[in-house]
DNA sequence: CCAAAAGTGTTCGAATTACACCCATGA
DNA sequence: TCATGGGTGTAATTCGAACACTTTTGG
C-alpha cells in the first residue's frame, strides 16, 4: 500500500526574492517579472515556480530563477515558508521563499529584460500578487540583518571596489548617513581587504584607490572566532 | 479547467522542536516521541504530522504538537523548511519546522508521559528519524542566537523566579560559565525586573529574592530602540 | 559556629563615537 | 587656481571583562 495514502498533498512553489545593487544609482533594486499564466496574469510578481518531483528546494529556486530571468550561478538562502491556505487563489500551495542579493551588472540588465524580468528600485515598487509584498519586507529586514554581521556587501560590487563605493552601499542598505572616517577605519581592521594599486578615476580627480576583498582572510578571521561585525544602528 | 494541473503535489509536514528548560536540573531536554506508524515505526522522532487542507501551518503545528504530547497554547516559531527527495523514504514530504522553548512544569510531563512523548536531556539524545538530528542542530543555534538578543529566558522560568535560577538557565543555554556579578548588573540594567519581597528559601539558608519579568517595560525598551542584548560569547 | 549560597564594586583595557582639515588633480 | 571628491587622526566616552570578599541563616 502506498504510504500516507490518506494525507492530501498540495503544489509546492519557490519565490525569488532577488536584490541587486546599482552601482551607478547607488540604490538597491528588486527584480520581478509579470506573471505570465493565472492567476493574476500579467500583475506583478517575484520569479517563482513549482516545485519538480526530483528537484530539492534550493535546486528548484535556482532553476526558476534561471527560467524566468536568465541569472544563473546566483547564490540563495532560504528564507521563510508561506502556507496559509488561500494565499493564492488557484490552489493550495506552500511557497518557500529564497533570496539573495547581486550586484547589477550591465550584461544583467540585458539578460534580464531579454527575458521579461525587470529592476524596480525598493521605493517605487508597484503592488504585487497574493503575499509577495510580505515576503519582500521581510527579505528586507533579513537582508538589514545579515549585513550588519556578514560581508554582504562585497557580494554586492565589483571584485574592485574602492571604499567610498562601500560605504554608499552600505548607507544605502541602512538608509542613512555613516561616518566616512569610522566606516574606513572599521572595516580595514578586518583585515579582509587588500589595496590595490589602481585608482578609479571616473568619479573624481584625484582618483580613490581600488580594493579587492580577500575571501580567504575572511575565512580565516571567522575560523578564530572573530566576527566581522558592523555595527551600523 | 483546474489551475496548474500539471504540476506535482506532495504531502506537506511540520515538525515541532520543543525545548524545555528542567528547572530542577538545570539543564535543557527536547520532547521527542516513538514514531507510531511506518515508515520507521517505533524510531525516536519529533513530534510531527501532516498539514490539513483547511489550515495554516503555524495551526498545523500547534494542532500536531497537541495530538501528540498533550502540549496546548505553546508558541512556535517557524524555523526552516526541509524538502529534499528522498528525505522521507516513504514520500515526497515537505516538512516545515517550528520550535518553541518552554519550562517543564511537573504537570507538563505528567501530560507528556500519558501521551507517550518523552523529555530527553540534550546531551544523552537518541539517533532520530530521516533529517531530524540536522533539525535539531540548527534549532539549537538558533535558540543560542536568539537568547542573546531578546529576552528568551523568562519564558523558561516560573512567574516568579531568582536571579541564579535565570543564571543558571543562561548557563545551561550557552554551556559556559557565566560572571555572576556581571550578568546581574546587565540583567538590572535593562530595567525589565521587578524584585519582590518575598524569598526563595528551599536551596539556601539566607533565601534569594524573587524577582519577575515586567512585559510592558520590556516592551517599551523595544519601542525606544534599546535592544535587550545580552553578549555572552 | 560553620557551611553554603546570596549578594555586592572597582579597575582596566578595548571599542565606539564625534569631529575638521589637508591632499591630489583635472578642468 | 579652484572646485571636487579622497583621504587621514585624536580625544572623550562607553562598554565589557576580570576579579574576591561579606552577608545571612539553618542546622
Amino acid at each position: 500500500m502506498r504510504l500516507y495514502s490518506k494525507y492530501s498533498r498540495y503544489l509546492i512553489a519557490v519565490d525569488c526574492i532577488i536584490f541587486g545593487y546599482d552601482i551607478h544609482e547607488k540604490n538597491i533594486k528588486l527584480l520581478l517579472i509579470k506573471r505570465s499564466f493565472n492567476p493574476a496574469k500579467g500583475k506583478w510578481s517575484l520569479a517563482g515556480g513549482f516545485v519538480e518531483p526530483d528537484e530539492s528546494l534550493d535546486n528548484a529556486a535556482c532553476r526558476v530563477l534561471t527560467d524566468l530571468t536568465g541569472l544563473k550561478n546566483i547564490y540563495m538562502k532560504q528564507l521563510f515558508c508561506y502556507g496559509d491556505p488561500g494565499r493564492d487563489p488557484g490552489a493550495r500551495v506552500i511557497s518557500v521563499a529564497y533570496s539573495a542579493l547581486i550586484k547589477i551588472k550591465d550584461i544583467d540588465k540585458e539578460l534580464v529584460t531579454k527575458n521579461g524580468a525587470h529592476w524596480r528600485p525598493l521605493n517605487k515598487l508597484p503592488d504585487l500578487i497574493f503575499d509577495h509584498q510580505e515576503m519582500v519586507g521581510k527579505a528586507l529586514r533579513d537582508l538589514c540583518f545579515q549585513a550588519r554581521i556578514k560581508p554582504v556587501g562585497f557580494e554586492l560590487l565589483p571584485a574592485k571596489f574602492t571604499l567610498v563605493q562601500l560605504l554608499d552601499l552600505y548607507r544605502a542598505v541602512y538608509r542613512k548617513d555613516i561616518d566616512k572616517r569610522n566606516f574606513r577605519k572599521k572595516i580595514l581592521s578586518f583585515g579582509v581587504l587588500e589595496k590595490l594599486d589602481e585608482k578609479e578615476k571616473e568619479t573624481s580627480k584625484r582618483g580613490a584607490y581600488y580594493y579587492k576583498f580577500i575571501k580567504s582572510r575572511y575565512k580565516k578571521l571567522v575560523e578564530n572566532g572573530s566576527s566581522f561585525n558592523l555595527d551600523v544602528g
